[in-house]
DNA sequence: TTGACTTAGATGCCATGGCATATATTCTAA
DNA sequence: TTAGAATATATGCCATGGCATCTAAGTCAA
């Protein structure tokens, strides 16, 4: 009998481990990819893509989302606007904080960033993720998600 | 109809941005915690357990393992070699690397992590992954992990 | 109004990781 | 043997994130 078809209860540390895995190797190698295709790692093109989909949003979503620090974030945001990639404009209504939005530039790097980014997550991954298991799998982590943001688990101080 | 349960193929962008804000989370709930109980981060139980487990490892067995850099993992066993929680031996059989092992001080504490580290994992993840569809998830998580490693995907370059 | 408090985010310092390079060994072939 | 290539890792420089702090701006009472 395989010991992965164990009864008991999970493993907990044994899959976060795994998870870890999984994650780093996963981000390197798409890090690799958009840094020699379009000149931003992964991090920069989930910020891009957030301000797609959410323009307009100021630098604590971004901080909220990412479960990253608002120092972190106002710092990031610099570095892309100084390659003109997003634009910070004042908030009309609150002019402690900025609205932030895509350049033109900016949103035709997330478009071809965005197909790379796919692609190369399906080549890596769709053997193992493309069945019902993935489904399922993708079904548990979004439950996992709602939940530790709904209790604001793991968000950093700063 | 929910669109969670859609047939189509996965949404492995959609899969992969809660993966990674998951991993996100716990991993800083994980550092706050073990910080503040044993003055240790996630990373660092990581690389204690690693040699716990397999003593007598070498730098570049831990850089392999965490798909890490080998400069990182050298300056981060310097950390806990500063510590006294490991030990760098010389390798009879090969004078240019050391054999790694944990100090006695080094197994206490990994030992007293460990029950935070798995107490904490649960308290935050269980009522989620405790089910049979956990049980999936971790078995999709470990063939992944196998394949990426059989791959050698996303290792760093140094 | 105005002064105390709160909030958004910008900035500085420090820790850590990537990558390039340097150093010490080991291996290989003539 | 011994010079040159390869290997293991230590080290230096740079980029990025956390956290503390600072500043500007908004809120709220009295």
């Amino acid at each position: 009998m395989a010991s992965k078809s164990s009864r008991g209860p999970i493993d907990l540390p044994g899959f976060f481990a795994d998870l870890v895995r999984c994650e780093t190797r996963l981000y390197n190698a798409l890090n690799d990819r958009l840094r020699e295709r379009h000149g931003i790692v992964t991090s920069q093109f989930e910020f891009l893509r957030f301000l797609r989909d959410r323009p307009g949003s100021r630098v604590a979503d971004l901080a909220t989302e990412f479960a990253i620090g608002i120092g972190a974030t106002s710092k990031g945001i610099d570095r892309l606007e100084k390659q003109a990639w997003v634009a910070r404009r004042t908030n009309p209504s609150d002019r402690r904080s900025s609205l932030l939005d895509l350049t033109a530039g900016g949103l035709q790097l997330v478009e071809a960033a965005e197909a790379t980014f796919t692609r190369t997550l399906a080549e890596l991954t769709a053997d193992v993720l493309g069945g019902p298991s993935g489904a399922a799998a993708a079904q548990v982590f979004s439950e996992l998600r709602s939940v530790l943001e709904r209790d604001q688990i793991g968000l950093p101080t700063g």
